[in-house]
DNA sequence: TCTTGTCTTTCAGATAGTGAAACCCTAGTG
DNA sequence: CACTAGGGTTTCACTATCTGAAAGACAAGA
């Protein structure tokens, strides 16, 4: 046993803060402290003194009529103040709307983190249609883009893909590594179709993915795969554009 | 002595640890430890064990190349589970694509976190220029939404706005706090001016802002304010329909 | 009223985090 | 090439600080 497996390294208190962010981020908005220290094997005073630190921080809120807990604003901050120096954001950030207007639909630009697909980046297409889902994160096996950079991921990130659901073989990682775009239709059927292509830095790791929308189309049919091969294509030159302005890892 | 005032209150090390992950937010991309130990005014070895903490939980990644310290994508998912179960912005979406066609222009949600604006959501318009600041996160007195929100706020919400620049004094505060509407054309003239106005709860808290960019217009101008207040009345109808599905507090 | 289910606080004790100092590396320099 | 300077990392004894059992508050239902 050479990491001495306490959990895993680090802080045990900021490990502990951070479970509990990771507990708050699942399932309802709201959640109540008995049951977060149920689900995080903690004591109910360690959870409370937890949470309370979080909440002084603006990490976590505290409903004031249920005293329930949730996530806080801070995260979007902290997260925003991220992704501005973002490298890949930069990077893609010139040939956007460009790419938005030629595929005509709307583009996104996605990472993964911990087995989930973040979106972080959007241009809208003209006729976005009105039930947007702008804050979506999915697991990242029932994306296109996410299957990308799964595959393309350490055994870590594909574990971690796994373990969200969305069932996967080794011959679909194998398949998915290699693609040079993807095409999928999600089981949410109000959703649309998404083809999906990988952004490589320098080092050839694939740092995000490239998708836009295919409202209306099902790559499942001939007419829809051919659609996703078009519309690939204009992404994929944007994609290795971008990527020519990444330096290595 | 009331609140024996260490700090503040709540647990050191989740203190400490939130304090290191606001000084990464500042500043560059990355930053070297010792230079977060002198200004967190923390040994050296405790920097560096919260930092490790914290990129094992990838809220901060470390740069194997020059080995110092940055925000980590771990931020990006969280705000996003956060935001996708913000009711500003389940109240606000359904309106979001309108607004932009009446108004002919980018809109964005804004929210307030700690003295700064943070943009939320956005629906782009056609003419979306290629120079996309998409993750802004700005002093709140810099903008129009945040000169809002900032003066609506309660008095710590105010002072930590002041203390990021863009002074106001207590006049210009009751100007914001009751105005329907502002335009303000940032210092940065590269940015586009901007209309906001508030989104209000069920009980009169302004919990957002609602932002259309005025491309091409200067609000100082006759015509650019008569240009202003048009599209601020498309802004509030839509503030104020959002603002009656959202619940007290 | 009593019960049940919450969130919150207290307090003694030991776990777990702390800082000085030493160690290791890499990069730059004479 | 040896030397220095500047970072990041590790060790270790000490004790500050976090922990958990139990008790306290408070609200909602029966």
């Amino acid at each position: 046993m050479a990491t001495n497996d306490p959990g895993r390294g680090g802080l045990g208190t900021v490990r502990n803060a951070v479970q509990l962010l990771e507990l708050l981020a699942e399932g309802p908005a709201y959640h109540q402290l008995t049951d977060l220290a149920e689900r995080s094997s903690m004591s109910i005073p360690t959870v409370h003194r937890l949470l309370r630190s979080l909440v002084l921080a603006d990490l976590a809120v505290q409903d004031p009529a249920t005293s329930r807990y949730g996530l806080g604003p801070e995260l979007s901050r902290l997260s925003h103040h991220y992704l501005a120096r973002l490298p890949l954001l930069g990077a893609l950030s010139p040939y956007l709307s460009q790419v938005r207007d030629q595929v005509g639909a709307t583009v996104h630009v996605e990472v993964l983190v911990r087995g989930e697909v973040v979106y972080v980046d959007r241009v809208d297409s003209v006729a976005s249609s009105p039930f947007r889902e702008s804050h979506r994160v999915l697991p990242a096996l029932t994306t296109a883009g996410g299957r990308l950079l799964a595959a393309r991921g350490d055994e870590e990130a594909w574990g971690l893909a796994c373990a969200r659901g969305g069932d996967a073989d080794d011959a679909s990682r194998r398949a998915w590594a290699t693609a040079d775009w993807l095409a999928h239709r999600p089981a949410d059927l109000t959703l649309p179709a998404e083809v999906a292509v990988p952004v490589l830095d320098a080092a050839g790791a694939a740092v995000g993915a490239l998708a836009a929308e295919l409202p209306g189309t099902d790559p499942a049919t001939p007419e829809g795969e051919a659609r996703a091969a078009e519309v690939a294509a204009y992404l994929e030159r944007a994609a290795r554009a971008a990527g020519r302005t990444l330096g290595h890892g």
